[in-house]
DNA sequence: ATGAAAGCGCTAACAT
DNA sequence: ATGTTAGCGCTTTCAT
C-alpha cells in the first residue's frame, strides 16, 4: 500500500499540517522540521493522493483537448485525425502540460457538458473551431475556460484565449509568390469556410483577385478533407476554357489529391501547374514534386496555447487575449517555375 | 456551484444513502423513492463528483496509453509518432476507454513509475515495447496491470496481457504472394529487431529463405524509421551484384523510402523491383504506384486492449492472457508483376 | 513554528 | 427500505 501523509507525519514526528506545509511550500516551517519531512517523504516513497487534493482544492488540474473537425455525421468519433498538424499541437500541448503538473484530457469535440462537469474539467483547449461547437453554448456560466487555435463568431469573452497564425499574410505571401513565379491564374480549393483559417485564405484571396483583375475561383468541398474529393475537383475547374495554372489548397490532402490528378491528366508540376498546401506536413516533402506548403509551427501554438489557458486559470492573465504564433511560406518544388528540374 | 450529493437528498427529501444507492444501483430503493431522487437529480443536474469517488474507491479508472517508441535520445518527447497505426489504435482506445466510463491518459513511455503513482493510474497500454521500458521493471508489486500490444521478453505473469497480430502468417503470404509474382530475391529492410514484430517479420524471413534456398538480405536501421534512411540502404543494396528484386519493409515510411530510392534509379515498380510495407497506411494507397501492405486493424487492436485491461482491472478475467487480432495483406500495384499497367 | 480539527463529496458498513 | 456514521487523504483556518 502506498503510504499517506499520516504515515509520513508519524515517522518525522511532526502533524499532517507540517507536512502539507513542507509540501506545498505554503506557511513556515522550521529548517530542521522541514528536513527530517523530506527525509520521511523520500524514505517512504511518499506521493500526495492526487484525488484528495482535488477534491478538497476543487480544482482538477485537468485540461480537455479537442479537435473541432468532421465529427459530426461519423458514427465511431475520429478524436485525432490523421494530419501532421494536429498530432503536433497535441504532443506539444500535452509536454507542456504534463511539465505543468496538468492532465490533458482528449475528448470528442461532441460530447456534451455534463462529461465535462464530470471530469470537473478546469479549461478547454479547441483546435480549429467553428464555433457551433457545444462548448461555446454558453448557459449561464460554464465553469471552465476556453482556448482556441482559430477564432470564432463568438464574441471574445473574459472566458476566451486565442492563439492564431495570421493565415490573411501568408496567403497574400503565397499569392506574390506564385506570380513571382509566372502564375497568372490562381484558384483556391478549401474546406468548410465556417473556420477561421480557411475564411482567412479565401477573403485574402478574394482581395487579391479584385487587385490583380482576375475571375475568383474558389471550390468549397465538404471535410473531412479527402485526396479523391480534391483530385475530382481539380480535374473539373482544369477542364475549364481557361483553367487556373496554379492551386492553393486548404490541406495537405487536397494538395496531395490536386498533385495526382494533375499527373494523371499529363499536366507537368510546376510548368504546367503550381501547388501549395496551406499547412505544411511531412508528406508534402517527400511528394514527388515537393509541395511548397506554409509552415504554421504547431508546436508553438501547442504550447502557447496550454500556457495561455494554465496563466488565466491561476489568475496570472486575464481573457480575452490574443497571441499570433508567426507562421512562413516553404517554398519547394511545386512552384518553383522558373528554375524547374523538368518534372513529368 | 455544481448540486452535491447532499443537495440531492434534501431535495428529494431522502438520506444522501439512498441518493448513492439509486445512482450506484447497488442497495434496495423503493421504486416510488427511486423516482424521486430521479426527478431531484435532473432538476439540479447533477453529477456525482469523480475525486470524492475516486478518493472513496481507491480506483482513479484511469488507464495510461504509451507508445514505446524512439523517446529514448529526444529531448522533447514525441508522444505519439507520425503514423496511422498508432493515431488508430489511439483512437479506437481512447473510445472504448470512455465507453466504458474510463480515462486514458496519454504518457511518454519513459515516465517513471512515480507519476503513474501520482496519478493513480490503473492499468497501462503500452504498444510496440521492447520489453526494456521503465514500467516493466518489477520492483516488488506494482499497483498496475499492464496490456501489450507486441510480445516482450519479459516472462508472461499474471500482470500482463498481449494483444498481437499474427505476423509471421502475414509474412509468409506476403513472400508467397511475391514468389508467385515471379520476385525471386526478397530483401528485408526493418527498425530495430528488438520489437516483436519486426522479430518476427525477421524470423518468418529467415525461414522462408533457408526454405527456398535464397541468401537472405536484411538492413537493420536504426529508429525512428525515416524515408531518407530507407532510401540509402535500398539504394545501397540494389547496388549489389546480385540485387534483391522485391523489398519488405517494416514501415510505412521506408516502403516510401524505398519506392523513392527505386524511383531515382530509374527502376521500375513494380517491373524491376517489388514493395511491401509490413504496416498498412493511408499514405501507401496513394503512393504512385500504390504500395502493396498489412492491414493490421488497429482500431480492433485498440479496442481489444481497452477492453481486456478493463476486464482484468474489474475482476471479470484473469492475466496473462493473449488475443490475435485477424490481419490481411492487402495487395496492390507495387507488386502486381504479372498484370503490371506500365510504371516508370 | 507547529498542531487540532473541520470539512471537501462520496461510499459502505452497520443500524433500524 | 432507508438512515446514521465513519472514514478516504488531503488542505486550511484558527489556535497555541
Amino acid at each position: 500500500m502506498a503510504a499517506n501523509i499520516r504515515d509520513v507525519a508519524k515517522l518525522a514526528d511532526v502533524s499532517i499540517t507540517t507536512v502539507s506545509h513542507v509540501i506545498s511550500g505554503r506557511g513556515r516551517v522550521a529548517p530542521a522540521t522541514k528536513e527530517r519531512v523530506l527525509t520521511a517523504i523520500a524514505d517512504l516513497n511518499y506521493q500526495a493522493n492526487i484525488h484528495a487534493q482535488r477534491l478538497v482544492s476543487q480544482k482538477s488540474r485537468t485540461l480537455a483537448f479537442q479537435i473541432a473537425s468532421f465529427t459530426q455525421n461519423s458514427n465511431s468519433t475520429t478524436l485525432i485525425p490523421n494530419s501532421n498538424y494536429f498530432l503536433e499541437v497535441l504532443n506539444a500541448a500535452s509536454n507542456e502540460a504534463t511539465r505543468r503538473e496538468y492532465v490533458l484530457l482528449i475528448l470528442s469535440a461532441d460530447v456534451d457538458s455534463s462529461l465535462m462537469d464530470r471530469y470537473g474539467i478546469d479549461g478547454v483547449l479547441i483546435i480549429d473551431p467553428r464555433g457551433d461547437e457545444k462548448i461555446f453554448q454558453t448557459d449561464s456560466n460554464p465553469d471552465w475556460l476556453i482556448v482556441t487555435n482559430g477564432r470564432t463568431v463568438n464574441e471574445l469573452t473574459n472566458r476566451i484565449g486565442i492563439v492564431d497564425n495570421d493565415h490573411r499574410r501568408t496567403t497574400r505571401e503565397t499569392l506574390i509568390h506564385l506570380r513571382d513565379e509566372g502564375y497568372e491564374r490562381p484558384a483556391l480549393i478549401t474546406t468548410d469556410l465556417g473556420r477561421s483559417y480557411t475564411r482567412d485564405l479565401a477573403d485574402e484571396y478574394l482581395v487579391w483577385c479584385k487587385k490583380e483583375g482576375h475571375t475568383p475561383i474558389i471550390v468549397e468541398l465538404p471535410e473531412p478533407p479527402t485526396q479523391q474529393a480534391a483530385a475530382d475537383a481539380a480535374r473539373k475547374i482544369l477542364a475549364r476554357r481557361l483553367p487556373p495554372d496554379a492551386i492553393l489548397a486548404s490541406a495537405e490532402d487536397l494538395a496531395l489529391g490536386v498533385l495526382h490528378a494533375a499527373q494523371d491528366q499529363g499536366l507537368s508540376v510546376p510548368r504546367d501547374l503550381g501547388i501549395v498546401s496551406a499547412v505544411d506536413s511531412s508528406v508534402l516533402l517527400v511528394a514527388t514534386p515537393s509541395i511548397t506548403a506554409v509552415y504554421l509551427d504547431p508546436e508553438t501554438t501547442g504550447i502557447r496555447a496550454v500556457d495561455m489557458l494554465i496563466s488565466a486559470l491561476e489568475d496570472q492573465a486575464e481573457f480575452p487575449q490574443q497571441v499570433i504564433v508567426p507562421s512562413e511560406l516553404r517554398i519547394r518544388d511545386s512552384t518553383m517555375r522558373r528554375n524547374a528540374r523538368g518534372e513529368a
